[in-house]
RNA sequence: GGGCCUAUAGCUCAGUUGGUUAGAGCGUCCGCCUGAUAAGCGGGAGGUCAGUGGUUCAACUCCACUUAGGCCCA
């Protein structure tokens, strides 16, 4: 609403027009603001009924309804000190506020402010000293009173007007209504604005000045700046951001709370004199406050009992409440508790050394400060504040080391969870359903816990599943052939640092995953010690899942379940063995629970994971090179499984060779100390290489390095990669024997050099081709009678094992084999690989010539559409 | 109103000092495996990198503004 106050000492009648949103507060109104550098005008406002001069900023004169005429025009500052009249004589007239009147001599002025904006309103800002800070703190500078006119409990104190008693909001209507009989009220609008709301029962609160106790924290700010520096912020912005921008704005902190609960502020006074007791002792003995002697005595009735011991001392509301201070003698003084409870901020803040008793034993427990502390973002300017500015104030330094910042959950939409929307997760069920180890993982892994995440129960089941669930499989199936073996770990097995290296024995494929280990095992330590949780959790999930399950584990299966023991199968379960060990150990921090069950079953004992150091990194066993050459193996094998699936030739079936074309000889050196779990893997009998330059039959394609190329070429850039694109055969050739290359691009001559291109193969002629990350890889699909003939075995071997499983039998169990079929391309191939087929269907007869066929149970099967029957007996 | 953070595939998230086919998992579709088996594996499809403008030979990446969401403070 704009409100009009009459202006004083001017030879016309004339209003200051002043606007505002809350009426209620114009009772206790005590001055009119300006902007000092604004320009203000007088003017003659006609509308319908009314003509009038008014003053208001001149940019606001469109808020004025009907014609205006400007007759005067003035700065803020120089309107200051104007005078006008009360709209309200109420202040004048009640016997309560009479003590007020006095001070009331210099008020209902203009003075000039820089916080007044133009954005709204009229230019003219009304000051209830009270009810905004901005009015508090112009009020104050002023000298000008500041007056209550609400009590507590939200009615109006002011007992000459009609509105004493009511409650403060409802009171707006009628004091509207007054301000227009007497003809003050310009004109009245509806607004929505972001009044703040309580948050519980949403009704309206209103800005209220209080008397409060404050810490002078503004004293120590550059301390509190200067430890700030010293503290591992995770993520690293908050430091200087959040919390660094909160510190440089340090206000001082209102300490005091009117609860009833709480713990009690303690704080003596009698309104002249206060004191704050040091510790119990105090109580106990004559305290000196400003050369009086004062004692501390227990109300009893009505009268005043020493305190003499702290049996059944309670300084707990409301027992401390009884206590008082007595002196000194003769004077009748007495000091009562201040009836304020403290700021629960200060309880968590006062945390670390509280609950170690410090005030009375009077010493730091040694774990002070704290490695690290982890709490959600909004406690940014809560418990992380408050640690920091009692602690730093009382011992000089900043109470935690690390601290690792949360941000919310919010739900599938993004929006935040709330009851009131219903959109909430309850947490005890999700750890219920999916336990508590999934669920921290979870939170862990999916994203860095510093960023809102949007909370997906999916991806928990998928995580349960993927990552404790083949940990589970895999030490299963460890647990299966090492019970079957009765294996017994050896103390040696396990290398250590400069004592020549058992693992040097073992087979590349062990020595490779013993080099993932350990190379996953630095960089948990790297990333624990930085406080940095999402990193190692990814690399753990992605090496017991990728690594050691889907390509150690399935590679190496065979050599835990063949027949005969020797150094390769103790090998094959000493390194297993390590991974498993070693990986319980890296987890624990993050799933403590699935950790300890897991190291205890490996080592057969109650022993706790948690009580075992984390693992160190053993750097000889890490060998860089062979973990890119597996890495290699395992692109090769995904590019052959891709086109076998494309000339759909499954892996059963062998073939004869691939061929990859190489950079050079290194890299042939490198690839062949893999080949034999390439062809394994993918069942191709040989892995043929070329120097692609070498070759006719390798069809090359060049493309631009644009890092190299872009920061020498310039604007000539794009022109010359169209050009790079077009390069023949001869003349990658040509760059790849002599390292330099002369184009012609738009009439200049440009030298490409070693390093400006890019060159892969693309293609081989005549062969099934395919690339992946610069790793090209063609495949050999002609098929012979002899591989067709292997192929059969192979699907024989199949059906033999799916029968086995199917007939109950156990996985040691020796068998004897019956087939028989009317192909005789099956027999055929059945008989020449019958050495291959015993061993791996742990046969000890196989028979082709149709005995023992008939009468008991047999099965019939399909190999390449073809009929057999097959009957299997144990042996 | 101010400060800080976020926006990339249907979903949850990666994406190095700016460098040319923007990745992963799930879901979906197709296929495989069956001696880890109430498991497991491979492949395909799927993107206007919130929007607009700018800087640059080159922008998901840097800058400005806008929109939407979050936290804190007024």
């Amino acid at each position: 609403m704009f409100v009009k106050f009459r202006r004083k000492n001017v030879q016309q009648e004339e209003y200051f027009l002043a606007w505002t949103t809350t009426p209620w507060t114009l009772l206790a109104n005590v001055a009119l603001a300006v902007h000092p550098d604004v320009e203000y005008v007088t003017l003659i406002n006609k509308r319908k009924d009314k003509t009038e001069r008014l003053v208001l900023a001149e940019a606001l004169i469109g808020k004025l309804e009907g014609d205006v005429e400007i007759v005067d025009r003035k700065k803020g500052k120089e309107l200051g000190g104007e005078r006008y009249e009360p709209l309200f004589d109420y202040l004048f007239t009640s016997e309560e506020w009479k003590w007020v009147v006095p001070q009331l001599d210099t008020a209902y002025r203009i003075v000039a402010d820089t916080y007044v904006s133009t954005e709204d309103g009229t230019g003219i800002v009304h000051q209830a000293p009270a009810f905004g800070e901005d009015d508090y703190r112009v009020s104050q500078r002023e000298q000008f009173p500041t007056v209550i006119t609400v009590k507590g409990d939200g009615t109006v104190k002011l007992s000459s007007s009609p509105y004493h008693g009511k409650f403060f909001k409802d009171a707006d209507p009628d004091i509207m209504q007054e301000l227009k009989q007497k003809g003050l009220l310009y004109r009245r609008e509806t607004i929505e604005h972001t009044y703040p709301f309580c948050w519980r029962c949403d009704s309206p609160l209103l800005y209220y000045a209080r008397d409060s106790w404050y810490i002078r924290v503004t004293e120590y700010k550059d301390k509190l700046i200067s430890e700030n520096q010293k503290i591992n912020w995770q993520p690293p912005e908050i430091r200087d951001g959040r919390f660094g921008n909160w510190l440089e704005e340090l206000k001082d902190w209102g300490l005091s709370r009117e609860r009833f609960w709480g713990t009690p502020l303690p704080i003596w006074t009698d309104g002249d004199i206060s004191f704050c007791p040091a510790s119990f002792q105090d109580f106990l003995q004559t305290v000196q406050v400003r050369g009086m002697d004062f004692r501390a005595c227990k109300e009893v009735g009505d009268k005043l009992e020493k305190i003499s011991s702290l049996v059944g001392f309670d300084p707990h509301k409301p027992y401390v409440d009884s206590i008082v201070f007595k002196g000194p003698a003769g004077s009748g003084r007495l000091l009562r508790r201040t009836p304020e409870v403290i700021d629960v901020w200060f309880d968590s803040g006062s945390m670390p050394f509280a609950q170690h008793h410090f005030m009375e034993a009077g010493k730091l427990p040694p774990d002070y400060p704290a490695d690290y502390i982890s709490e959600g973002v909004d406690q940014t300017r809560g418990w992380f504040y408050t640690l920091h500015a009692i602690n730093t104030f009382l011992f000089g330094k900043a109470p935690y080391r690390n601290v690792i910042v949360n941000d919310m959950l919010l739900d599938k939409q993004g929006q935040k969870m709330s009851k009131s929307k219903g959109n909430i997760v309850n947490p005890f069920d999700v750890m219920t359903k999916y336990g508590a180890d999934a669920t921290r993982w979870y939170l862990l892994s999916a994203s860095v816990p510093w960023k809102p995440r949007s909370f997906n129960e999916d991806d928990l089941g998928e995580l349960e599943r993927k990552l404790f669930g083949t940990l589970t499989n895999t030490y299963g199936f460890f647990a299966l052939y090492a019970n079957i073996d009765g294996y017994v770990r050896e103390q040696a097995s396990s290398p250590a640092v400069g004592q020549p290296s058992l693992a040097d024995q073992r087979p590349e494929i062990d020595r490779w995953i013993l080099s993932k280990l350990n190379s996953l095992v630095k960089e948990c330590r790297i990333d624990l010690d930085r406080y940095e949780l999402t990193r190692p959790a990814r690399a753990i999930q992605e090496f017991v899942t990728e690594q050691l399950s889907n390509w150690y584990v399935r590679r190496n299966r065979r050599r835990f379940w063949k027949g005969e023991q020797g150094a390769d199968k103790q090998a094959a379960y000493d390194t297993l063995y390590e991974c498993l060990a070693t990986v319980s150990k890296l987890m624990a921090p993050l799933a403590p629970f699935f950790s300890d069950w897991l190291y205890s079953a490996l080592a057969g004992s109650e022993d706790s994971v948690h009580l075992a150091h984390y693992p160190e990194v053993n750097n000889t066993l890490i060998d860089l090179s062979l973990e890119r050459r597996m890495e290699s193996a395992q692109i090769i094998s995904s590019l052959v499984r891709q086109m076998r699936e494309r000339a759909r030739i499954r892996v059963r079936q062998p073939l004869s060779k691939i061929l990859i074309p190489v950079a050079n000889r290194a890299e042939i050196v490198e690839l062949r100390k893999v080949e034999d779990v390439i062809r394994d893997e993918i069942n191709v009998k040989h892995v043929e290489y070329v120097e692609a330059g070498d070759s006719d039959v390798i069809k090359l394609k060049a493309k631009a390095n644009f890092k190299a190329l872009g920061a020498r070429l310039g604007k000539a850039m794009k022109a010359v990669a169209a050009r790079i694109q077009k390069l023949t055969q001869d003349e990658i050739r040509a760059y790849q024997s002599s390292g330099t290359l002369p184009v012609e691009v738009d009439g200049a001559t440009v030298t490409l050099e070693r390093g400006d291109l890019d060159i892969t193969a693309e293609d081989v002629e005549g062969w099934l081709v395919s690339s992946l990350g610069g790793m090209t890889v063609a495949l050999d699909t002609a098929m012979t009678p002899e591989l067709q003939s292997e192929g059969i075995a192979r699907e024989f071997v199949n059906r033999v094992q799916n029968l086995r499983k199917d007939s109950g039998f156990d996985v040691t169990d020796r068998i004897r084999i019956f087939v028989t079929s009317n192909s005789g391309q099956i027999l055929e191939a059945i008989r020449s690989h019958s050495g291959f087929i015993q061993q791996e269907t742990l046969a000890e007869q196989l028979s082709t010539d149709g005995a023992g066929i008939s009468g008991t149970a047999s099965s019939e099967v399909d190999i390449f559409d073809q009929p057999a029957v097959i009957r299997l007996v144990r042996f």
